[in-house]
RNA sequence: GGACCGGUAGCUCAGCUGGAUAGAGCAACAGCCUUCUAAGCUGUAGGUCUUGGGUUCGAAUCCCAACCGGUUCACCA
């Protein structure tokens, strides 16, 4: 399957219920045009209609190259033409201009105050709401391992996840979040061991330790016991291969595993008071992060429906035993090789729980579709995992959407846990929590706020901080982070824009106390000026731009969209005063452009899960 | 080695369903606070879009090849 295509299959109708959309109503009208000039019936592909490029005057461009053999006349005097013809037919444009084969097309001022009011009308603009019989979207994020703490690669897969729900719930869909956690196998019962041998009864109580950072302290106890161990062998002469094979270390963690698997109650009741060390830790990273899920599944709960699933694919003949009693997928009919699915003791492996979990998932809600938030080092596993899925009969395993995120790196490279690299997301919180802290009080910004409130400011500017340095990178790509270089606060920032948020609230608040009220009279029409209509057309494009990130699953669409408006917005701010403004209408159209540019901020950031504050 | 993904300013990133002079931010430099929040605004400088072919009226964008980097091809998860 070409993960690349499965982007796109989420195709969902859309009308926009503000307006007619420009696009839409201009192709229409280029059709009809082409059809009386040149008796040329123009499909889809010849029309290109694109937004006019900033630095030329115009709303929508049409590209006349493709019609210049049906015209029969230059570019220049094609355009002409066409352009004269749109303008008699359509009342919404008020004029056009030809540079080359392009086709400049302006809509009135007039228009555009009419879709602002529209705009306001609209309290959901930009929302699609979902139906009750809307399709049913189950996104998996999170998917962490109980014997350590969250991390910044986490850090994004947590963010990504929240903003795709938000975003395809934006979509007019019904969305479950879902998170399995990994709360079984070889890795937990090292940290469970290490912390039997060597723990001495700490707790998070005892220790004032946060439960999953203290569990994660047992685990890399365990592999620095276990280097050693390692180490001290191969001096004795054995290989590496030989040392792993015999170290005790080793030997006592898969014994505890083969006791947990058993259901040895000791171990059981270790287990368990470990693990909920860690999920009281994991329940302050999500909240403090603002994420949540609607569900969650446990591996230890699903595993064995897994083995179940792949026993009863055996008796139908999807897989094979092999002479050793394990079992297999033969994939070599997709291209692909042979997968193992039960180990010939009957243990399950990695792809079992995944198929134990989805059965599990599917027989709970029923899903239109699947949409896992896991990293690309793992896009091998869910092609597989699609494949075996619709082998299983599960109707939407065929169309299940890895949604792909690219690594976290460092400067230096990939993050290493092993080697301490690793950036801790709790500290990672922190820091931009008192970076965002310290920057109001150098400003003296919130000289005025209660502590509470200075306090709840700065979380919400230092999440925006960190939210929006993370999600404004187009997902597949690997990104970098430098621990050195804090994310900034100025330019291109999650903190730009809720500042251009907050002075927008501020300038509302005085607005009200002086009795002004947000209006829009039609006569205005013809004394707008070029930064007003160009905002309104910034946020008249906000739907589309919904639109096109639920179909591509980008909040980084919606993250460069929210950006260009605030930068438009404090451009505006900078050249005219609002609430000083002497003509009253003009002055009240800025406060209701002004209000529902602070609505659309708000809203984007909303689908990004990031806050924002009334003051900063 | 096979498969997949990426390579755009010094740095971090947009732009990629082919379209006009390749855009932002950071860092650097120069300006703008007696008017609604200067976490802002304006300007200067910075580019063989990895390379080479091809398709096209037109290529950062599509195709092919090479180079570089990453991931994966586990009875790890």
């Amino acid at each position: 399957m070409d993960f690349q295509a499965v982007f796109l299959i989420l195709q969902l109708d859309f009308s926009c219920p503000i307006t007619m959309n420009i696009y839409t109503l201009l192709g229409d009208k280029t059709r009809q045009c082409l059809q009386a000039l040149y008796q040329l019936q123009a499909d889809d592909s010849l029309l290109q209609l694109q937004k006019t490029k900033k630095e030329f005057e115009g709303d929508l461009t049409l590209v006349v190259f493709p019609f210049i053999k049906a015209a029969k006349k230059s570019p220049e005097a094609t355009a002409e033409e066409i352009g004269s013809w749109l303008l008699q037919h359509t009342p919404e444009l008020s004029s056009y201009n030809v540079i080359k084969g392009f086709l400049n097309l302006s809509f009135s001022a007039s228009y555009w105050l009419n879709t602002l009011q529209d705009i306001a009308g609209d309290t959901d603009f930009g929302l699609f709401e979902a139906g009750e019989s809307a399709p049913l979207v189950m996104i998996e994020y999170s998917s962490p391992n109980t014997n350590k703490p969250l991390h910044l690669g986490h850090i994004r897969n947590n963010l990504l996840g929240f903003s795709l729900s938000r975003i395809v719930a934006a979509n007019g869909c019904r969305v479950v979040k879902t998170n399995i956690v990994n709360d079984r196998g070889i890795h937990i019962c090292k940290s469970m061991l290490a912390w039997q041998k060597w723990g001495k009864g700490e707790t998070p109580e005892s220790s004032g330790k946060k439960g999953d950072h203290l569990v994660g302290d047992y685990y890399v106890l365990f592999d620095k016991n276990y280097k050693q161990e390692l180490a001290e062998l191969q001096k004795q002469g054995l290989s590496l291969e030989e040392a792993e094979n015999t170290s005790l270390l080793m030997q006592e963690a898969r014994e505890m595993l083969r006791a947990w698997e058993a259901g040895d109650s000791e171990i059981r009741s270790l287990w368990e008071t470990m693990n909920n060390w860690v999920y009281l830790g994991f329940d302050e990273s999500y909240a403090k992060l603002g994420v949540d899920f609607d569900k969650i599944y446990y591996e230890s709960q699903t595993y064995l429906s897994g083995k179940e699933k792949v026993l009863e694919g055996l008796d139908k003949g999807i897989f094979y035993r092999n002479e050793d009693g394990s079992v297999w997928a033969d994939l070599s009919s997709e291209g692909l090789d042979r997968k193992l699915l039960l180990r010939a003791d009957g243990t399950s492996v990695y792809m079992t729980q995944d198929i134990g979990t989805a059965a599990l998932r599917f027989e709970e809600y029923p899903i239109d579709k699947m949409i896992y938030v896991v990293g690309n080092e793992q896009n091998y596993h869910f092609k597989v995992l699609s494949i075996l899925l619709d082998k299983l009969g599960f109707a939407w395993g065929k169309d299940l959407v890895h949604f792909s995120y690219g690594m976290v790196e460092l400067p230096e490279g990939k993050m290493k846990s092993r080697e301490g690299t690793v950036v801790d997301a709790d500290d990672l919180i922190e820091e931009m929590i008192s970076t965002a802290r310290e920057t109001s009080e150098e400003l003296g910004k919130l000289d005025s706020c209660s502590s509470e409130e200075a306090a709840d400011i700065a979380r919400i500017v230092g999440l925006g901080a960190l939210k929006y340095f993370i999600l404004k990178v187009d997902p597949r790509k690997n990104m970098t982070f430098n621990p050195k270089e804090s994310i900034d606060f100025n330019g291109n920032t999650g903190p730009f824009i809720q500042y251009t948020y907050a002075r927008i609230r501020s300038v509302l608040r005085k607005a009200e106390e002086l009795g002004y009220r947000a209006q829009v009279q039609e006569q205005l029409a013809d004394r707008l000026a070029d930064k007003e209509l160009s905002l309104i057309k910034n946020l008249y494009e906000f739907p589309v731009v919904v639109k096109e990130a639920g179909n591509s699953y980008s909040p980084a669409v919606i993250a460069n969209y929210v950006y260009e408006l605030a930068k438009e917005y404090n451009q505006f701010y900078h050249d005219y005063s609002v609430l000083y403004e002497t003509n009253s209408d003009l002055r009240d159209f800025r406060i209701l452009l002004s209000d529902q540019t602070a609505k659309v901020i708000r809203t984007a950031l909303y689908l990004l899960g990031i806050e924002v504050p009334e003051r900063m």
